[in-house]
DNA sequence: GGCATTTTGGACCGCACAGTCCAATCCACG
DNA sequence: CGTGGATTGGACTGTGCGGTCCAAAATGCC
């Protein structure tokens, strides 16, 4: 890929923050390049000039961005979970997040629907889980440094993403609220 | 919808269980009506003939069939969580039905991709969990009578939603087996 | 056995949608 | 300015797939 000139990067972003978009409200499967088209104000041709491989090229470029958004959204509590002040405040922004996206939920598209064909994509969210255990296991770390941290990392992160996937089946916050909430309290009393 | 003789039933209850395991393996997005076909030897107007209303209307079959399924597989212990040694049974069973489907998880599609579009078929998976939900609750209480159970429920089914769609993502059964077994523990210690 | 109904086969239709193509325009740089 | 590459518009194509249709075979019923 050669250089992109200004015009062409904003573009490129264009098309795919509009896509992610579409994608968190309609998922993935109901989300044509027609749709992307007309609500980026672009052209097929642009598409495929910026996404040389189609959809799966862009489809890769949406599933990066939006990984990139859900680890985004919990800084700067995420990466400094140094006291339970801290741990706390990380839990209500985390619960609000969801509680206001309520259906349109970045993580659950991107777990459960996104990575499903693509092994490329598939790539991008172990990493992104991947990046996600190892703060949470670094959290742990520094409030109880006898706790067995990538156990309690595990059990934390499980809780949110069931949490997450409930949410969209059922719309129902309580699942996340109680499961993050409980899987804190438990470190503290372990 | 008349009568239906016992031939006819069987070709439905066949259309049904095939497209159930194609779906289980490859996802709902990737399997057509075609390959439905081919995989239980029917035709195009049989499919039609037993599901008026197409597609949807057989996903709703399959969604029914899925969703009975899950909860069939942890009898008998989910009727019967009288005890903890009944709880240990039921986790073991959980965790080993799940290590043994891997990826193809009736739980996950389910609720993470069939449920998404009809109304209707969310209405079978709201009502697996409220069943679901239910046993739990009154193992919960079987146990621990002091405990708040509804909450205790929730917390559970959230681990183990959260395990298998983790498991499904990334293929790390980890995160059914610890969030399950401390679920379990968190409750035993209430 | 004969009539009605259900069941089955498979050709056919239409559309949605990813992907192609080429000409028109914009822009950087000499 | 003028030239070449980047950018854009949009018509067009091919096809995969859900859905329709009708006629033939099987089955139930009296």
């Amino acid at each position: 890929m050669r250089a992109l000139t200004p015009k062409g990067a904003a573009t490129r972003q264009r098309i795919v923050e509009g896509a992610a978009k579409l994608i968190r409200d309609h998922g993935p499967a109901n989300v044509g390049l027609d749709d992307i088209r007309a609500a980026t104000t672009t052209s097929k041709s642009q598409i495929f000039h910026y996404f040389p491989d189609g959809k799966a090229d862009m489809l890769l470029a949406v599933a990066a961005h939006e990984a990139e958004l859900v680890l985004a959204e919990q800084e700067p509590y995420l990466s400094d979970l140094t006291s339970w002040a801290q741990w706390e405040a990380w839990r209500d922004r985390v619960i609000a997040r969801y509680a206001a996206q309520r259906r349109r939920c970045p993580l659950s598209a991107l777990t459960a629907q996104l990575g499903l064909a693509d092994p490329a994509v598939e790539g991008i969210i172990t990493g992104m889980y991947a990046r996600w255990h190892r703060h949470v296991a670094d959290g742990v770390r520094s409030v109880r440094p006898d706790a067995d941290a990538e156990r309690a990392a595990t059990q934390i992160i499980g809780a949110i993403v069931g949490g997450a996937t409930m949410l969209v089946a059922t719309d129902d916050i309580r699942y996340l609220e109680i499961g993050l909430t409980e899987a804190i309290e438990s470190l503290k009393n372990a």
